[in-house]
DNA sequence: AAAACCACTATCCTTTAGGATACCACACCA
DNA sequence: TGGTGTGGTATCCTAAAGGATAGTGGTTTT
């Protein structure tokens, strides 16, 4: 890693993988991308995860400008933002090679 | 997450992050895509990692047929494989996503 | 023959992500 | 007025990733 500009690089791979990474945080990204969803519901959409986890993971994502958070008296509506959106794309990229990597772990099954 | 596609979807990009994720995975590949490399050369290269972690990873990429290992009777070298340079673009599609947000989060200090 | 380099392995320890369980304040509904 | 739903907090615990330090067996170098 003498290169700087490869170290640069890495960081910003690192803030990607931070985002889209971790037990749940693709999940809620996943399940805004359908449509806005209230807390509670996004717990029940996304299953196991406990509210303790899903309130940090929201805060998170919030504070990345990646959904925003909407309340009125009496309940509160988290979405996506553009910036979320953005990601969209990225993650079709992943998913595709995603796709091909299994292929190829799965192909010739030791053929070394 | 009623939603099958979305699931799978996500189990791809789990896969992918598990593979450029992590501490040193990226900056192992990155250093191997300059040039083949051997075991120490590796370790200098990258600076902090210590042995037993190289060891472990160099492992898990070699399971993951990103990079191969060629052992002569003195000397390992670890090179990327074809599949291991695939990956390429793709980080070079996270590394501009990882820019682009950096902007999005620096702007604006906190015009909410 | 000794020192240094090579590619590791072994043992132990710390940090952190994430989970389990319980609880809280508020509103609304019957 | 008590039960139900909503949007969370608080406390504690576990497992897994990763780090520190030391040592090993071979080779090559001087």
């Amino acid at each position: 890693m003498k290169n700087k500009k490869k170290q640069v690089q890495l960081r910003d791979v690192q803030d990607v993988i931070d985002i889209i990474g971790g037990r749940w945080r693709g999940a809620i990204l996943a399940s805004l991308c359908d449509k806005p969803k209230r807390f509670n519901e996004l717990k029940r959409d996304i299953g196991d995860i406990t509210p303790r986890i899903l309130t940090k993971e929201l805060k998170y994502l919030e504070m990345n400008k990646l959904i925003s958070r909407k309340a009125d008296t009496t309940s509160v509506l988290y979405s996506l933002t553009e910036h979320g959106y953005s990601l969209d794309p990225l993650i079709g990229a992943i998913v595709q090679w995603g796709q091909k990597h299994r292929e190829v772990i799965l192909a010739e099954p030791s053929l070394a």
